[in-house]
DNA sequence: AATGCAATGTTATATTGTAACATTCATAAC
DNA sequence: GTTATGAATGTTACAATATAACATTGCATT
């Protein structure tokens, strides 16, 4: 199963609805552009794994992947995931949830930034969220102890508002 | 393998010096103290694995954990290990390093506390750093965008003073 | 065509963590 | 002291996550 069911259905393009294909089409655009940037090569496979991790719109596990992928890629095996996955980390296409071993469509892929969740233990939503005031507070936090910062996550678990 | 060799052996009790053997002693008398308080029991079999835990001084893996009890108490298995970890996590006296799936024990069980850790990946240390205003921040975050916050971990990951 | 390298295929295995049920142990009630 | 109770541990089996190692394919350069 995946980290959560939540929203497997999308409502369908109402007035100012989040409309799932367009987002997920522009999730796409934008690492196209991101990997042609980075003279990275997103091929096929590659693609097609970020695509099943946009639809989800939810972290999603690897596990979870692999098995939408092998129903229409016959050779698809751990390694096959795991290399697209790695892949798409590098790029900055994608972001693992630690706590919970799932992996997650970045939105911000165009400008560098630090991996920042809220986490609804309720409704196993997900949302990354940017705060440079938070960011550099942590990198300040950690050389005020001779600590050179490389790479810093925070995972807040809680309760989103629909779920209070 | 541990998360890092670094230091399994430590300097012996020079002047200013880590004395390793006080160091745990000092963490399984303040980890009674805690249980006490809480109405919660530490076990011979708990307080041994929160002993493993500290010999090593660094976060350890609950399978590396699983090797050493073993060799001194025959029944061990998987969920042996994995009970004491769950109640030490819960009496707050061993944090989970998310990044690695490990384990660390907490300097600082007398109070309630978020986890924040900076690891370094060079030589694999970690230390836990508590700052009251990196966790407000966080929370404060959180809740403009209307989610409640039950916890948090950050985790830093870089290169510590001596490794740079 | 020959070479080299990145990407993928393929098989096997390592690592991490749970489920389920039996047994033992400590405590309190009788 | 015996018995009832629930917590803790023993025991076996298995699920879930991830990596190693080597073969093959595809593609670009020479
Ligand atoms: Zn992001
Ligand atoms: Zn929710
Ligand atoms: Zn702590
Ligand atoms: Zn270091």
């Amino acid at each position: 199963m995946g980290v959560g069911m939540a929203k497997a259905t999308k409502k369908k393009t109402a007035a100012g609805v989040h409309d799932h294909r367009r987002c997920v089409n522009r999730a796409l655009s934008s690492a196209e552009r991101a990997c042609e940037t980075q003279g990275k090569r997103l091929t096929p496979l590659r693609r097609r794994v970020l695509e099943l991790i946009w639809d989800g719109h939810a972290p999603v596990k690897a596990y979870d992947l692999l098995r939408t992928l092998a129903q229409e890629h016959a050779g698809a095996a751990p390694a096959t995931i795991y290399r697209a996955l790695d892949f798409l980390q590098d790029a900055g296409l994608v972001h693992r949830i630690n706590s919970q071993n799932a992996y997650l469509g970045c939105n911000a892929s165009d400008h560098p930034h630090v991996g920042h969740f809220l986490l609804c233990t309720s409704c196993s939503n997900v949302v990354e969220f940017e705060n440079d005031g938070l960011a550099a507070l942590i990198d300040e936090q950690a050389r005020a102890q001779g600590f050179h910062v490389d790479r810093q996550t925070v995972e807040v678990m809680g309760l989103c508002r629909s779920c209070q």
